[in-house]
RNA sequence: GGUCCGGUAGCUCAGCUGGAUAGAGCAACAGCCUUCUAAGCUGUGGGUCGUGGGUUCGAAUCCCGCUCGGAUCACCA
């Protein structure tokens, strides 16, 4: 049990010895003593006076009398308005600490076999661009998310929707045939989704100017873009791919092939993996079968024009369509098919999409389709949904070219923490590798950190011209509070400064050191964040706490210059568990923690 | 118009299962490197928590109205 709970229940024990009545925990509210005060622990007593039947500075003194006397975990009280401040006794500390020290995976839940298992989907992109900063917040919240899950006990299945078909591939597809020349990443050098997307960008080009001349010429718009070759050469192509045309199917996987390759690069760089990834092109006919059958079923019903509607007024929705009229496929009904497919694979027990907030409506509606389907899985499925990335201008566009590209970021954030580093003096007498490896970590460190801080429901930030602050709030901030506990524990091995297996009881405690053991504490915070909470944001928040308390006690400490041994030995401890507690907090986040920096 | 989400310091964000004087970082200013990493530390200034009401001993936090901003309601994905 841990301290707080302990004390709930001392609580209960001295109100009932004092009063005569049973209260329940609920009434029992306990936070951590704010830094202003002295204690580890606040009671407040408001919620008991009706027990009490006394004034709120009364039964605070009372209840913290009784506590002293009753209860050997507490050391200490003072009573300030109706707020009972109340010191945990240093042996219940160390205890507490010896406990963390004997468990190498302290607050993680090991994963059983027959652990739950959860499906995360996560990232999500189409093949005829490369990722930009929307898919970095969306994979780093993904892998993130999984990492919590399995902290907390869970099987994790990391998996990835590619949207590999569909009319914006052919587009690529054909402006490359027209104008390519037969580049090819090797020829040219590029990174293979570079390359699709600049065919990409390329179409849109001439289509514009196409649509522009015809428009010159006295069309409308919209008459002007019915009539345009090239979107009629771009149909046709999506019908060939349909029809399975041996050419057409051939350059759809060669260049298909460019883009995964592109892609492999960015998610090995950004450290994010997958178990399993899916290919709309493999899952929309599985839709297809599974729409059908719920019209067969009476659960759709097919308008005179031969599309598919599901009613869902009912549920206080619109009606949506499943299938078109020409008998294709929309995006639900690729989503309904991979579904299915999904369910085939794994014995999923829960099923999250991580995917942007404009599409809320689109995962209301996929849950309740699911569920009329017959499918159990359907009316638990979680959207984890985040907010866009914006720019201080405004949204990314990529007609404008305001598009953040990830490749473009992280090499950017990975130069920046060298040039950084070799300012800093923090690259001297460092091997060329352990420079590399030092900036890619500080780099990325500093990215992962910046974006997954934020909350992820909340539309966020980013301004590329300020780039990301290595100073302050920040991952690097972090990473260098690990590096500087991992250098005291190096440098006291050098002079055999051996931790001691259990530290002297006997030993009196300052109060810094005290200090320094109730931070420990936040160790507790930090893993119960990990939670099934899925909020990120907060395991974030609690590491930078952790990293700035230890700064502010080392700095403490060199002031004060304390040099008694027994002590000395104490706080090498501590600066151990803090290290272990940072690097966990920072795991969760896929954040590495260098030794040194 | 319906639905959903957001509005906290000049900026970027915490805090929101109700609790003490609303917190960090950045930016500004003033200090701190013969002593285990100054990517650090200390201090100063900076707030009608969008707004009006309600519930409560107590509201940034819960409820209702209003307002501003965003998303969405496609035979796009």
């Amino acid at each position: 049990m841990n301290i707080e709970n302990r004390l709930q229940h001392s609580v209960i024990d001295a109100v009932k010895a004092l009063y005569g009545a049973e209260a329940d925990a609920s009434q029992i509210t306990l936070q951590t003593t704010k830094k202003e005060f002295k204690g580890h622990y606040t009671l407040i007593t408001f919620p008991l006076l009706k027990i009490s039947k006394k004034n709120p500075e009364q039964t605070a003194q009372e209840i913290g009398e009784y506590l002293l006397r009753n209860c050997p975990m507490v050391s200490e009280y003072n009573v300030i308005k109706g707020f009972l401040n109340l010191s945990i006794a240093s042996a219940v500390w160390i205890e507490l600490l010896r406990h963390i020290d004997g468990h190498p995976h302290y607050g993680f839940t090991p994963v059983a076999d027959n652990a739950p298992l959860y499906m995360v989907e996560y990232s999500s992109p189409n093949t005829n661009k490369p990722l930009h900063l929307g898919h970095v917040r969306n994979n780093l919240l993904g892998h993130s998310l999984c990492e919590v899950l399995k902290a907390n006990g869970k099987r994790v299945v990391k998996t990835n929707i590619v949207n590999d078909r569909g009319i914006h591939i052919c587009k690529s597809m054909l402006a490359w045939k027209k104008w390519g020349n037969g580049e090819t990443p090797q020829s040219s050098g590029k990174k293979g989704d570079h390359l699709i997307g600049d065919y990409y960008v390329l179409f849109d080009k001439k289509y514009k100017a196409e649509s522009a001349a015809l428009q010159a010429k006295g069309l409308s718009k919209e008459e002007a873009e019915e009539q345009s070759a090239l979107m009629r050469e771009a149909r046709e192509m999506l019908r060939k791919w349909e029809a399975d045309d041996a050419e057409t199917i051939n350059l759809w996987k060669t260049m298909n092939g460019w883009v995964y390759a592109g892609f492999d690069k960015t998610y090995e760089k950004l450290g994010v993996s997958f178990d399993k990834i899916y290919y709309e092109s493999e899952t929309y006919l599985a839709g297809k079968e599974e729409v059908l059958r719920g019209v067969k079923e009476g659960i759709f019903y097919r308008r005179e024009d031969g599309s598919v509607w599901a009613d869902l007024t009912k549920e206080g929705l619109d009606e949506k369509i499943l299938l078109r009229s020409d008998g294709t496929s929309v995006y639900m009904t690729q989503d309904i098919g991979t579904a299915k497919l999904r369910f085939d694979d794994y014995p999923i027990d829960k099923m999250i999409y991580v995917v942007g907030n404009e599409q809320n409506y689109h995962f209301q509606v996929l849950s309740i389709l699911l569920d009329k389907l017959g499918f159990d899985f359907g009316k638990g499925l979680v959207h984890f949904s985040y907010g866009m990335v914006e720019l201080p201008e405004g949204k990314m566009k990529s007609r404008e070219g305001t598009v953040v590209d990830a490749d473009d970021l992280v090499d950017e954030m990975i130069n920046t923490a060298r040039e950084t580093s070799e300012e800093l003096g923090k690259l001297d007498g460092v091997s060329p590798d352990e420079a590399d490896n030092i900036a890619r970590m500080v780099g990325l460190g500093a990215l992962k950190y910046f974006i997954l801080k934020v909350d992820p429901k909340k539309n966020m930030t980013f301004n590329p011209k300020e780039s990301i602050d290595f100073n302050g709030n920040t991952g690097p901030f972090i990473q260098y509070t690990h590096a500087r506990i991992r250098s005291i524990l190096r440098k006291a091995a050098e002079q055999n400064i051996v931790l001691p297996e259990t530290p002297d009881m006997a030993t009196e405690l300052s109060e810094k050191e005290e200090g320094l053991v109730q931070m420990l504490a936040g160790f507790d915070s930090v893993v119960k964040q990990a939670g099934t909470e899925y909020n990120v944001s907060l395991i974030g928040n609690y590491a930078y706490d952790l990293a700035k308390e230890f700064n502010q006690f080392y700095h403490d400490f060199t002031i004060l210059k304390e040099e008694n041994i027994a002590l000395r030995n104490f706080r090498l401890t501590l600066s151990k568990n803090v290290a272990e507690t940072l690097k966990k907090a920072m795991s969760l986040f896929g954040i590495e923690v260098p030794d040194r920096m």
